[in-house]
RNA sequence: GGUCUCGUAGCUCAGUUGGAUAGAGCAACAGCCUUCUAAGCUGUGGGUCGUGGGUUCGAAUCCCGCCGGGAUCACCA
């Protein structure tokens, strides 16, 4: 039992004993003593006053009096207005840092074969140009989630679904067999994905150009786009494609193998990873068959010119598009097909999709739909939704040439931590190889953090220069301190002092150290929550918290030099386990934190 | 227009099962390196929590109206 509610049944029991009568634990509201005050536990006692008959400071009294006298965990108070603050014996804390010392895994919870199956699609990229801002926060997001998933006991399978097909790829084959010179990544040296969206630009001007020219001769707008050459030999390439044309077909599967390799390399730098790969190009006909089967058994309707359509009116929605009338999908249908393979290669229990909030109406009707066409798992699926990511002056357009690549995003941070680094001096004494390991940690791990520490929800503003900021709240603040607890368990270590003895309970602790540990003790409920609430910023703002609280400690004492022995080893034992606790965080995060810096 | 969502310091963000004087970082200014790593620590200034009502012992947090931003309502993915 925790010490949290141990306090809050003896809370419990004084009100039954002093006011004769029972009160339900909920009303029994515990939570942390602000700064300012002493204490460590709070309760707010108005929900008693009825009760009590009393008012609020005669009551806290009342109660705080209790407790002193019957509950051991407590060894003093103080009431403030309606607030009885309690403060928590020494001892106790020392005990409980001694318990968690001795659990190596401490907040974290572990799979075994009957835990739930969750499988968490992220990422899913087009596969007509590279990665930006944009997909760095969903991989982000996804990789992280998964990690905080497994932490609370689940089972993760996390998957990707690649969007090779349609339209979009055509436009960059297209260009490419028209202006690419047969060019090559090995050619050109480019990266896959970027030789790729290169061309995907090219037909853009190109096409805009063709557009002009059709309006210039007299045309609407809507007749040239339509009209354009460009657009017209897309779309049949689109039907050659369909129609399994070998040449376009190979065109198709060499240029998208360019892509593969340029996004292989994107998320290695990334950390991110996949169990399962799946590809719309193979998912989107058992997307059909399975509309068609809805059809048949009249969950859905035909129209006159064939297509077919789902009728979600009675849901408080709309009618909705599933089969176009020359008997082609839609999007929808293959987020359906690839739902029906997902759940006949794995036993899941639950499907998590990371995607960003423009797409809340199409994962409402999805999760309908679904469940309409007897998937009995579909009512439940997550859509886990994301906000967009903003740059100062507005939103990324590509056409406007305002997306922040994700390639060139990672080097920026790289090479931003190696100069700050060596300013600094961190990398003096250091090999290249060790110094080149320390940039990319620390660039990644600002990079990182800045994006995880917000709430998914909420839509972000990144200013690219500006957010390069290894100060304050940042991912490199954090393995900074972690950097130098290893250090400073290193020397002890080299002095001979021995690390693992168990702590004397007589000594007298600081407020500092008491909240230290406090805090420590928190990080199994973090974990909790943000697997509950599915938001890495819960975790990230935690640890910012526990390291400045630590750094404010670092600074107020001596660790190697106290004198008193058992002191000194508390405060050994302390600092080895907030660097514990921030390593598996971080973990959660994705993020790795060096034992030097 | 319908639906959803957001609005907290100059900037980026915390803070919501309703609790004390609304917190950090950045930016500005002033201190601290013969002292376990100064990517640090301490201090100063900076707020009608968009706005007007309501609910109650108590509202940034819950409810309603309004103002402002964003998303979505495709035979695009």
């Amino acid at each position: 039992m925790n010490i949290e509610s141990k306090i809050a049944a003896s809370v419990g029991e004084a009100i039954l004993k002093l006011y004769g009568q029972e009160v339900n634990s909920t009303q029994i509201q515990l939570s942390k003593t602000k700064k300012e005050f002493e204490g460590h536990l709070t309760l707010v006692v108005f929900p008693f006053l009825r009760i009590s008959k009393k008012n609020p400071e005669q009551t806290a009294l009342e109660i705080g009096h209790y407790l002193q006298e019957n509950e051991p965990v407590i060894s003093s108070f103080n009431v403030i207005k309606g607030f009885l603050n309690l403060v928590i014996d020494a001892k106790v804390w020392i005990e409980l840092l001694q318990t968690i010392a001795n659990d190596a895994q401490y907040g974290i919870v572990s799979a075994d074969d009957n835990s739930p199956l969750v499988m968490i699609e992220y990422s899913s990229p087009n596969t007509n140009k590279p990665l930006h801002l944009g997909h760095v926060r969903n991989n982000l997001l996804g990789f992280s989630l998964a990690e905080i998933l497994k932490a609370n006991g689940n089972r993760v399978v996390k998957t990707n679904i690649v969007n090779d097909r349609g339209i979009h790829i055509c436009k960059s084959m297209l260009a490419w067999k028209k202006y690419g010179n047969g060019e090559t990544p090995e050619s050109t040296g480019m990266k896959g994905d970027h030789l790729v969206g290169k061309y995907y630009v090219v037909f853009d001007k190109e096409y805009k150009a063709q557009i002009k020219e059709l309006t210039d001769a007299g045309q609407n707008i809507d007749e040239a786009k339509r009209n354009a050459p460009l657009m017209l030999e897309a779309q049949e390439m689109l039907r050659q494609w369909e129609a399994n044309d070998t040449e376009i077909v190979e065109m198709w599967r060499m240029m998208n193998s360019w892509v593969y390799a340029g996004f292989d390399e994107s998320y290695k730098k990334l950390g991110v990873d996949f169990d399962k790969i799946y590809y719309e190009s193979e998912t989107y006909l058992e997307g059909k068959n399975k509309v068609l089967e809805g059809l048949a058994n009249n969950v859905l309707y035909q129209k006159e010119d064939s297509s077919v359509w789902a009728d979600l009116t009675g849901d408080g929605l709309d009618h909705k598009l599933l089969l176009r009338g020359d008997g082609t999908s839609v999007y929808m249908t293959q987020d359906i097909g690839t739902a029906k393979l997902r759940y006949d290669d794995y036993p899941i229990n639950k499907m998590v999709y990371v995607v960003g909030n423009e797409q809340n109406y199409h994962f409402q009707v999805l999760a309908i739909l679904l469940d309409k066409l007897g998937f009995e798992w579909g009512k439940s699926l997550v859509h886990f939704s994301y906000g967009m990511v903003e740059l100062p002056e507005g939103k990324m357009k590509s056409r406007e040439g305002t997306v922040v690549d994700a390639d060139d995003l990672v080097d920026e941070m790289v090479n931003t931590a190696r100069e700050t680094s060596q300013e600094l001096g961190k990398l003096d004494g250091c090999t290249t190889e060790e110094a080149e390991k320390i940039a990319y940690t620390v660039g990644m791990g600002a990079l990182k953090y800045f994006i995880l520490k917000v709430d998914p929800r909420k839509n972000m503003t990144f200013n690219p220069k500006e957010s390069i900021d290894f100060n304050g709240n940042t991912g490199p603040f954090i393995q900074y301190t972690h950097a130098r607890i290893c250090s400073v368990l290193r020397k002890a270590e080299e002095q001979g002092i021995e690390l693992n003895k168990a702590i004397e309970k007589s000594l007298t602790l600081s407020e500092k150290e008491q909240t230290l540990i406090q805090l420590i003790a928190d990080f199994k409920n973090v974990v909790k929550d943000a697997g509950k609430e599915y938001s890495p910023a819960i975790i990230a703002n935690y640890i910012y918290d526990l390291v400045k609280e630590y750094n404010q400690f670092y600074h107020d004492h001596s660790i190697l030099k106290e004198e008193n022995e058992g002191l000194r080893h508390f405060r050994l034992m302390l600092s080895k386990n907030v660097a514990k606790v921030i390593n598996s965080g971080m973990a959660l995060l994705g993020i790795e934190v060096p034992e030097r810096m």
